[in-house]
DNA sequence: TACTTTACGTCAGTCGCTGACATTAGTCAA
DNA sequence: TTGACTAATGTCAGCGACTGACGTAAAGTA
């Protein structure tokens, strides 16, 4: 714990439950996680065994795999906790909003919760672009969650088969495809351009590609 | 060689140069991906391992991964091709047609090629939606691959850049997503249902979702 | 206090994948 | 035909992610 510059609180998907038994298990997670992270950042992640992550987080490699299923989740481990907001977020949304807009709105980050974390976005955006590992993973385990999440709340929302009306599938596939450019466009800017903006924008555009048809 | 039902032409992406030494080469390759589906369609994707493809196709495993970098890609190893065929597919349509219209067209196969690939295409589908390794391989690699194609040439068609303009890479990601979705739903009916249809109407979709904003 | 549960350590093993080096076989020129 | 040269393969040894089995100790519970 007391991680060197930022408090890196990284929230963990099960629940806290009282008793010290559950407080030391999330402190290895944490402890896990922060050690992974910091060598990511320093070696690189291939470069990085699970051993070493390990001997830093001073446990054993197979408590490491007993918490995290891959090495890559130690890089993506609080995405479960976006997921549910986003799920929430989407749940949230008025019935008589254009669907559109509930999308994007669900999507878009609060300022304050995106200012924690911006470091860490960083941090995956930047190794994902590096290693194909790791942008296998986000594509594959990260997006498509989200996406399995945007397919659900459309469909719904639409009153549709997810199965049979390729909308909602084709809405959700657009939205991250926006969420990608964006977070390619910051990553190239180092942070220094306006990630929220830079969303926005993408998203914004998703409903007049349609106009293209010159 | 000589596959029970269909011939199975696995076509080679590098050239067939003449002489014994490449047809050889070919042969092996060839030889390896029909090993690898006969054993992945009939005992399963994790429950077969390289060294038993190896030894189906009369190799060593070294040599298995002098052809192939991964095992999933001796069940996509036909994929590159296809990217190709996509990206002329692209390049050929008119310059005044409508940038959907244009990809669209390209993405549909034509009923002689899907026909001949059909069965692989099924078994591609079926072991992507029950091996998580096999539908991570499928989107990370193949299908952002088939992005990036259509990134290049919507880009190259709006005449903007890619880093700057989102629209290229959310019409590529809808897109992809039209083809999973319709993939998903022909797969759901085990081949039966008409694939070309099914991904006709998805793709067409993508430009009436702006009309969603009620 | 005694009993149960749970997180962790240890150990051994599988499997995908790779580097190094030797060997065979195709190629090509003399 | 012969003798290099080279490209494809085999062999072997090893790394690293991940897993099952089993034991242990600490935390929770009656």
């Amino acid at each position: 714990m007391k991680a060197s510059s930022p408090p890196l609180a990284f929230p963990s998907l099960a629940e806290i439950e009282p008793g010290r038994r559950s407080r030391k298990k999330n402190k290895t997670r944490v402890d896990l996680m922060t050690a992974g992270v910091k060598l990511f950042a320093t070696r690189g992640f291939d470069e990085t065994t699970t051993t070493e992550i390990a001997e830093l987080a001073d446990v054993s490699q197979r408590t490491l795999f007993r918490h995290f299923p891959t090495k890559e989740s130690l890089l993506y481990g609080d995405m479960e906790e976006l997921r549910l907001n986003l799920r929430e977020g989407l749940a949230a949304r008025p019935n008589d909003e254009p669907i559109l807009t509930s999308v994007r709105e669900a999507l878009i980050p609060p300022e304050e919760e995106f200012r924690e974390q911006r470091e860490h976005r960083l941090l995956q955006a930047q190794l994902a672009a590096r290693y194909p590992s790791v942008s296998a993973y986000s594509r594959a385990v990260v997006q498509a969650s989200w996406e399995r999440e945007i397919i659900a709340a459309v469909s719904k929302r639409l009153g549709v088969d997810p199965m049979v009306d390729p909308r909602p599938e084709i809405i959700a596939g657009a939205s991250i495809s926006a969420i990608r450019i964006a977070t390619r466009q910051w990553t190239a800017s180092s942070g220094t351009a306006n990630y929220i903006e830079l969303l926005s924008d993408a998203l914004g555009m998703i409903g007049s590609i349609g106009e293209l048809d010159s």
